[in-house]
RNA sequence: GGAGGGGUGCCUGAGUGGUUAAAAGGGACGGGCUGUAAACCCGUUGACUAUGUCUACGUUGGUUCGAAUCCAACCCCCUCCA
């Protein structure tokens, strides 16, 4: 297929947003043509999203900016069954409320990244649980099952992959498939959506969407996936040690939003730069082509633009501003996080291992002297020599406060209260 | 409903009466080298008021001086048959 034509899929192909599509160039053509109503179906299985549904969201913006309508669907409905995709095992099953409230924390994450309204171009948010909780078994099964061939649903990677791993999947789960490709359809009646886009693990649900479309309404609709992201490490996008990298500021700190960013593998700073900012491409050419210790300033540069997204510019400078002070001077950043100790209780000493717990840099006591017996423990960077030290007042600092780390990168304030 | 196999730490997976807080690998974390990178080398990886105590091999009971290991019942999963 030659050079998309439409600025929409232009962008997307050259940022690297593309990864499978069911007809390219029909689906230019419509988009040079019309206003294009597109969704993305996000579960709500938390109360925030991570870093890796971040290239979906990027994707809509992207959309929205091109001139086009962005629908986002809320999985209220098709939570409750879940999604076995990429999965190995069962879901823990939801209930009502937690779902409400996921959802209420996932839409706080959207209107960072598109604007909603009723304009044309202005996005919308709808919950498949409008349609889905009402649906009657046997008049269901009538109308849409006899469209789903069992065969044909064997035959997907997401049921395929755990049948032949011997995972147990349930009938529920078997009818994500089924539901998901029922949204597509609703969502074409009701908002006039032409496109669903997603991960490339939906695929198949996208598809099948698109095929029950076609038989029922003799309507076209289309199909785009979004690659799978991996880091150059061969891991998943978005999780490390501590969990997921969450979107919403009270699930993780503009600080760590920006350090998780700052410490891109060097292979990935380029892709990363060209789906998660809006820089130029040509400002992204000359910056992922540094060299050596330069390609850090290209990885600020990442973290600066994808914390302003995500946490606004206030935060990121703040957080910019603390990374350069810790790492840059050695001092300590405002942004870094706090723990707050009673003067008295500095005052007779505090074990060190214990502060490092308090302050977070580690999950118990044990995991603590064992940083410290490895030689990980710091106090205003100075490595604690011993696992039984103490920490009192006379480690209070010029500024009032004490700095401990957990290795070279992890650093926490004490502040004497 | 019947027959067989299985459920072990963050994950994979060994262990089939005592030196088993449980092999090995992965992951993760820390140290070294660096550029807050990768690769590589070394170390750590249940908790605690810590040469000890407690918790842990699906659940609950039992046998035994002693159980992840043996027995019983139950729960769950897989395969085949109906």
């Amino acid at each position: 297929m030659d050079k998309p034509r439409s600025a929409f899929l232009q962008a997307a192909a050259e940022r690297g947003f593309i990864h499978q599509c069911t007809d390219l160039g029909a689906l230019d053509h419509l988009f040079t043509e019309e206003t294009v109503t597109a969704y993305i179906g996000f579960d709500a299985t938390a109360d925030s999203l991570h870093v890796g549904s971040l290239v979906p969201i990027m994707l809509l913006r992207l959309l929205q900016q091109t001139g086009h309508k962005p629908v986002v669907l809320m999985g209220g409905g098709t939570t409750k069954v879940g999604d076995p995709s990429g999965k190995d095992e069962q879901r823990r099953l939801l209930g009502d409320a937690d779902i409400t409230a996921n959802i209420r924390g996932i839409q706080s994450v959207f209107t960072k990244y598109v604007s909603f309204g009723d304009g044309a171009c202005d996005a919308a948010m709808v919950n498949n649980a409008d349609w889905l909780d009402g649906l009657a078994y046997i008049s269901f099964l009538r109308d849409y099952g006899r469209h789903f061939s069992i065969n044909r649903m064997l035959s997907f990677d997401s049921v395929k992959l755990r049948l032949d791993r011997e995972q147990p999947l349930s009938f529920l789960e078997f009818n994500y498939m089924v539901l998901q490709s029922y949204d597509f359809l609703e969502l074409s009646r009701r908002n006039g959506c032409r496109l669903q886009m997603g991960g490339s693990d939906q695929w198949g649900n996208i598809v099948s969407g698109i095929d029950l479309a076609r038989r029922l309404d003799q309507t076209t609709l289309f199909g785009l996936t979004t690659p799978l992201l991996t880091t150059a490490t061969g891991a998943k996008m978005g999780k490390t040690a501590d969990g997921a990298v969450w979107l919403n500021a009270d699930r993780l700190s503009a600080y760590d939003y920006w350090q998780y960013w700052r410490n891109t593998h060097d292979d990935d700073v380029g892709r990363f730069l060209k789906l998660f900012t809006e820089l130029p491409l040509d400002e992204i050419a000359h910056l992922e082509k540094l060299d050596g210790a330069e390609i850090n300033e290209a990885k600020k540069i990442l973290a600066n633009e994808a914390t302003k997204l995500c946490h606004g510019a206030d935060a990121t400078r703040a957080a910019s501003d603390t990374a350069s002070k810790t790492f840059d001077d050695g001092g300590i950043g405002n942004d870094l996080p706090s723990i707050d100790v009673p003067q008295a209780e500095l005052n007779d000493g505090v074990l060190a291992y214990e502060l490092l717990r308090r302050a977070n840099l580690a999950a118990s006591n044990g995991e603590a002297r064992r940083l410290i017996k490895g030689g990980g423990g710091r106090v205003n960077d100075a490595k604690i020599a011993n696992d039984k030290a103490i920490i009192n007042s006379s480690y209070i600092n010029a500024e009032g406060i004490i700095k401990i780390s957990a290795g070279k990168k992890k650093h926490a304030i004490v502040r004497p209260v």
